[in-house]
DNA sequence: ATAGACCCTGTAGTAGATACAGGGTCAAAG
DNA sequence: CTTTGACCCTGTATCTACTACAGGGTCTAT
């Protein structure tokens, strides 16, 4: 399968098939006489497998440790303490995030969008936090 | 204040600080006889809005915006628009965090950490998934 | 023959910092 | 008086995970 295909197949970028395949993340594949790539099936399941990977949020590296353990016999504790290292950023960011949320609609409910800009609520609550005072959002 | 002051009683890295003059977030601070930067008190100001609005999620781009917009007249639809965006990016990201949370949930459970890592049930489920069944994570 | 869709390579750009190399300045201690 | 250590300066490289572009080759259809 030539790389526009799989791109349209898998729903990979193009550039993104050739970026994997220069970090290492897939083997290379085949050559037709004309110098295009010629995709197998096995380089179909590793993009798959990496684009899962992606999907829950492992990093480029973490891909290349959990492939790495894939024929490995040695214990899989790496493999879960990936799982979990991402689990637990998630449900940082999650908390963060439903801060900041809260935040946000507190300024955005403080204001109608029409009153003179000098006279935004928003835009005197930012300066008002950066003068050290307390602010609609942090209140 | 020097920058090293500055860098300390704000909590920002020393070298952002420089970061934020060089995209000229900050009016540039004026410079002592041996060339040191000297931070004003608007200088500091400027710095907090930067990170109390760096804080909220809001992107450089929108933090410039902001800031042309502190001295105008003209109405303030915008400041609403740039918050109103942020919220919605956020509230769009915690959806998508706690769905991969159910997911790695999922994916740590089916592992005890102690098997073989050909065995893994993280390992499996991946691999199952790059083959087109259903893994643990999105059954 | 030529247009258009595809392929190739190498390289630059994105956001928002962060880090480093190679140098200058300054205050205190020996 | 020199040396040590902490600070300052500049320019540039690095990070993540892609994305985009320039400049060229190939293939198929008209």
């Amino acid at each position: 399968m030539l790389r526009n295909q799989v791109s349209k197949q898998l729903g990979v970028d193009i550039e993104t098939i050739r970026f994997y395949e220069n970090v290492g993340l897939i083997s290379k594949p085949q050559r037709l006489d004309n110098g295009y790539r010629s995709y197998s099936k096995e380089n179909i399941i590793e993009l798959k497998f990496i684009q899962h990977c992606r999907s829950l949020g492992v990093s480029i590296d973490e891909v290349h440790s959990l492939k790495a353990l894939q024929n490995q016999s040695s214990d899989c504790a790496q493999a879960k303490e990936i799982v979990e290292k991402n689990l637990k950023l998630v449900s940082k960011k999650i908390k963060e995030l439903t801060n900041l949320k809260k935040q946000l609609k507190t300024l955005s409910d403080s204001c109608f969008g029409s009153s003179a800009a000098k006279d935004c609520e928003i835009v005197k609550s930012l300066l008002k936090a950066s003068e050290g005072e307390d602010c609609a959002c942090h209140a």
